[in-house]
DNA sequence: GTTAGCATGTAAGGAGTTACATGATTTT
DNA sequence: AAAATCATGTAACTCCTTACATGCTAAC
């Protein structure tokens, strides 16, 4: 469970709180929500569902349903598995502003407090923002680039900067929720401290 | 040298083709260049430079220098190693249009013939479109999707749409290049195939 | 002097992919 | 009937990160 193997719990965890699902299907639906770069592969999902079916997260429901259904074995979450859903996102580390765990818990957030999905996204940005200065500070130390790795690094800063404006925009958001008015009343947060 | 292996050889070969360097060097180099998500670790540079000491791809320059200089160990790249260069990146294979990869060999594209980088260029490029149409096409199949979910996949998909506009500009350019005149005559390359 | 950065390594541990293995079911 | 896809798993392999270990040199 050391941040990366936890990124795939959390994910499943999220996942199966929604509705029980098993290994096939899950896997799809992981691809789809975060698997952009990295396809989870089987040998990877399968061994982390049983690591949490032995630590009771999760319990297998056999289902032959008697529809004749193929054999499938349906993945369902637990309170235990409830509770360290909702521990693990309010447990924000440093690993929370890395790509794939960032991505994870973004798409959590409609069950994540206001002021950790604000954490989470200002310490995403100081992460961004960090890598940037340090890129543009580095920048040609040694005479002329090269036209293509010049060129490479161009779009890969104005990718950060593209992603800097939209991790902005969601703070500024977040916070207007915080605040007594809110301009879309779509989909208000419950309630909010202080 | 399972293509990822084969990602830092090709990224190492490809620096020392410059200039000798020793591993500290190397390492911060590395991580400018396409470090953006990971950081390369010394146990990850040394223990290959090591594997490509052995494999006569580069020498050691133990270089005092007289200077009273700190001890370090300066690599510098063999003829084999130059070969071995030349013919990774000409070997375009699948791993080609994998995000680490394709930068690596992006960044030593004024290295490669211009048929070559077109075909890594096209195949970055379907290989992005799949990925898009494949999210597209699997979008909200069950009901009304979160809208945090739906934030994250809408960013994702203007990210990599970005990214195709980018590649199809690059691709629109290197045509360019092979056809007689070209506009800006900065940088020809030097001679083409037909 | 002492801290910070330069410089090179090793060992342990984890995580994931690939390839292998198997079999049912649905579609063509 | 054959092919595709559903469905679950295991084993080997690779690779990388983290933490540990060491020592020099420049700056403060």
């Amino acid at each position: 469970m050391s941040s990366k193997a936890a990124a795939l719990e959390l994910a499943v965890l999220g996942l199966l709180h929604e509705s029980p699902l098993h290994g096939y299907e899950l896997r799809k639906r992981l691809n789809l929500l975060f698997g952009w770069t990295r396809v989870l592969s089987y040998g990877s999902l399968y061994p982390a569902l049983k690591r949490m079916l032995r630590a009771g997260l999760v319990i297998e429901d056999t289902t032959p349903a008697g529809v004749s259904r193929r054999q499938r074995i349906v993945y369902r979450i637990t309170p235990a598995g409830e509770a360290r859903f909702a521990g693990m996102i309010t447990d924000v580390g440093p690993s929370a502003w890395e790509d794939e765990d960032f991505a994870t818990r973004f798409a959590f957030f409609s069950r994540t407090d206001t002021e950790v999905r604000l954490r989470v996204l200002e310490g995403r940005r100081s992460r961004l923002q960090e890598r940037l200065d340090r890129v543009r500070s580095d920048r040609q130390p040694t005479g002329p680039v090269d036209r293509y790795v010049s060129e490479l690094q161009r779009h890969s800063i104005e990718s950060v900067e593209r992603e800097l404006r939209w991790l902005t925009d969601l703070i500024t958001a977040e916070h207007q929720q915080q605040s007594p008015r809110s301009p879309q009343p779509e989909h208000r947060t419950p309630d909010l401290d202080a």
